[in-house]
DNA sequence: CCTATTAATCGTAATATTGCAATATTACAA
DNA sequence: TTGTAATATTGCAATATTACGATTAATAGG
């Protein structure tokens, strides 16, 4: 039906396939490795960077900044974003934890 | 639109991200990590391992197997279900290498 | 005060996803 | 062959997501 059922997993299953989900569009991973690869924090130049109309950009960045990736501050009439440093260290040793589970050996199949 | 506007990406960053979009789920999630804590592999008992109906079990396989993360094998009118060891390895180093990307220090926001 | 600039929000259309019932398929057993 | 069990597929309804134009709000600069 379009619609999760989150009661029937535990907050921990919640909250990874939020984040997970987060990641999981271009758009969000292109603003990601902008904000990683530029000196400053990035002042609305995203907009020309990826070719997206300012409205979806602007959802995409607020998708970010609801999980706790970025942070924006403001600045005279231009927002500048950046990653939460804090966060994505966080975030980072959440996803590894998942990601480097042992695999069996007994690959049955 | 719904629609993911894939042609302005890289290949790189439509594989990551439809990647992270398979972990977006908490019932995927659910059967990753079931198939790492038990010894066998499973033969159909994640319908009643997670609360859902069959068919969705089932597409939920489909959508692991079609990104390459578990494989499955007919035992009878059974089919088993294992993480796919190799394709895991690989994608767990796609993943680290964006998570490991360097944040920059000045945290000008 | 007026205007331009920037970004968020609103409204809407198109498409995608999730979930399930019903049905089809497949393999096995009697 | 018939019946049963397990899984996949189909069809559909409900909801979510993506995208964009238009509008709004806030601020800078004259």
């Amino acid at each position: 039906m379009g619609i999760t059922k989150s009661e029937i997993f535990t907050r921990e299953q919640n909250q990874l396939a939020a984040l997970a989900k987060t990641f999981g569009h271009p758009a969000r991973l292109t603003i990601l490795q902008h904000l990683f690869s530029i000196k400053d924090c990035v002042c609305g130049d995203l907009v020309e960077e990826i070719g997206l109309a300012q409205a979806t950009i602007s959802q995409h960045l607020t998708a970010l900044k609801n999980i706790g990736l970025i942070k924006g501050s403001v600045a005279g009439t231009r927002v500048c974003y950046c990653i939460d440093t804090e966060k994505w260290t966080e975030m980072k040793h959440t996803m590894s934890a998942f990601l480097n589970q042992d695999v069996n050996s007994n690959d049955c199949c």
